[in-house]
DNA sequence: ATGAAAGCGCTAACAA
DNA sequence: TTGTTAGCGCTTTCAT
């Protein structure tokens, strides 16, 4: 089926056809007779044709590090919910956390076949944001503040830093398990955020103990374990991402150090195993899902513009006082 | 930049350039001219062109009840892996557990852009049934059997029987959660597991006590408590899934009954909560990256055959004995 | 309001 | 081995 035999079918030009299928600027007699015939061979234009025609595709491109990832995949839920009920499709690239993939997804996507591009962000290299300059296509990046473009992220610098009060409401010695500051919205604005809390406090970075891990169980795990290995009367954690949180609680489990009698603990990121742990996790909400669809929102109204005005939304949160924490 | 600017730039036919770009048949000379020609200008080819002439978009449809969920982003996860070595993109469709919606993408899959199509299923009506006969494209069901169909699957029934036997070792009155049997492999395969297990000790359907759940924590929780409010001497439980078994150990746990010292549970799934949470949850792993890798490289081997034969690989599983349980 | 015609950028059959 | 030619199915002027 093509639109040349809908039009002859139709007793009208292909020309018809099409208008009927976009501005619609059709009499209501041939749209009538097209409609018809439409539904009875059950035509479906050819999208290869309409995208070669008129250059656009319909298509999002959306550049993960992971999708395996409760965080990740919650984003992902809220872009692709918007992205549907829009009318775009959803190509999703995911780079497994290899930095070089990201530019070659960046490059391959803009370079042909998408309308837009949402990057739920890492670790942003010079190379990336050299990149993304070049590019044609408007782009998002999700879940990391960088100048110059258009973004959606969460406020960790004060979500680290007002959980971290809580933390400091009955702590003496603080030990702190973060992430590669290359990665700056979890390893350098939280990490921020947690000193200058303790600096509120009177205190110093030098005075709380500071490790780094990956962004799993195990690694959380073998953080706390060092640091229990090198310091001493540790009553309070800060961890940087949930995950790790968990990791170390094992390992305070395991040592059967209680928690929060003995070492109180802390997270970030609401996740479900937070909620589930016993002791329950004190942590922070970020509206993921929501910011998914903020930054899907953001994309398809920036391809409707001509000169698309930069636009930089920070997310609210909310701090979740449980069981992990010795004053609520 | 065209194919048209490259032949010129490069003194030879759009046809010798498009060669260039496919089979390769053309002189070393003029290789080496093209070459330069396309490595100055930086010349991508549109992919929509490409697409247009040769019916082919190196797309493949995933389409997914939800991208939120740890073992459909683990079996994504495989997939994505293998069709970004193999040159293939994914353009996913999450239908947010909306059977009209995968009813839908199927069909907007298959009429146009996609090479194939990966359905992870969970309820398979007969409405999707008839129209996956229909399509011209190929398909592969993951993580349901389903017979006419080439699909890659999860061992579900073996796998609760061999676990249920396990918590039958040390049980007297046996609870049993599970879900919809609508959802074939989670709801009625492991329900079957788990009753043969019974019956195999002598035991019958009507001996447990028998639950149904959603696929959600609180959900787990609530059919818990409904089991205690209506049963007494429970001191065993089967979940269908670790998220549920998650739920219901929440409830013991607040109901202050200990596990496995009362009442032992297990789940499904080997999820990373199974094994954070305390005690450790007994469950069985599934091979959940793997299924959805070999997904893909079915799909992408089908792509190259004339009369693609029907396959149906049911993958491996363990039982991962932990806390949870009396008698390891 | 409608149709004719041009052409998006590419591939493939055919001829040379 | 290379070039010529004819479209793939659609949208969009430009006339009418």
């Amino acid at each position: 089926m093509t639109i040349n035999e809908i039009a002859k079918m139709a007793g009208v030009s292909r020309a018809t056809v099409s208008r009927y299928l976009n501005d619609g600027y059709v009499s209501e007699e041939k749209k009538l007779q097209i409609k018809k015939v439409i539904e009875e061979t059950g035509y479906i234009p050819s999208m290869q044709a309409q995208n070669l025609r008129s250059k656009k595709t319909n298509l999002i491109g959306v550049i993960i590090p992971k999708i395996n990832s409760e965080s990740i995949s919650e984003m992902v839920s809220g872009i692709s919910s918007v992205l549907s009920k829009e009318g775009y499709q959803l190509l999703l690239a995911d780079t497994e956390n290899n930095e070089k993939e990201e530019v070659k997804y960046l490059r391959l996507f803009s370079e042909n076949q998408v309308d837009g591009i949402i990057l739920i962000g890492t670790i942003l290299t010079a190379n990336h944001k050299k990149l993304m300059k070049e590019l044609q296509v408007p782009i998002i990046v999700l879940g990391q503040k960088v100048e110059g473009y258009s973004c959606v992220y969460q406020d960790d610098y004060h979500a680290a830093k007002e959980i971290t009060e809580h933390l400091l409401c009955d702590a003496s010695k603080v030990g702190y398990i973060g992430v590669t500051p290359k990665d700056v919205a979890v390893g350098k604005q939280r990490k921020k955020g947690f000193i200058k809390a303790l600096e509120e406090k009177g205190l110093k970075e030098s005075d709380a103990a500071l490790y780094e891990s990956q962004f799993t169980v195990d690694s959380g795990y073998e953080a706390a374990k060092q640091m229990f290995k090198e310091m001493e009367n540790i009553d309070s954690i800060f961890c940087a991402t949930d995950t790790i949180a968990l990791g170390a609680m094992m390992y305070l489990q395991e040592k059967k150090i209680a928690v929060p009698g003995q070492v109180q603990v802390i997270g970030i990121g609401d996740s479900v195993m937070s909620r589930v742990n016993r002791p329950q996790l004190s942590t922070v909400h970020f509206h993921l899902k929501e910011s998914g669809m903020e930054a899907a929102n953001m994309l398809i109204s920036m391809l409707s513009q001509d000169n698309p005005v930069e636009k930089q939304v920070r997310m609210g949160y909310e701090v979740i006082l449980r069981d992990s924490l010795r004053k609520k």
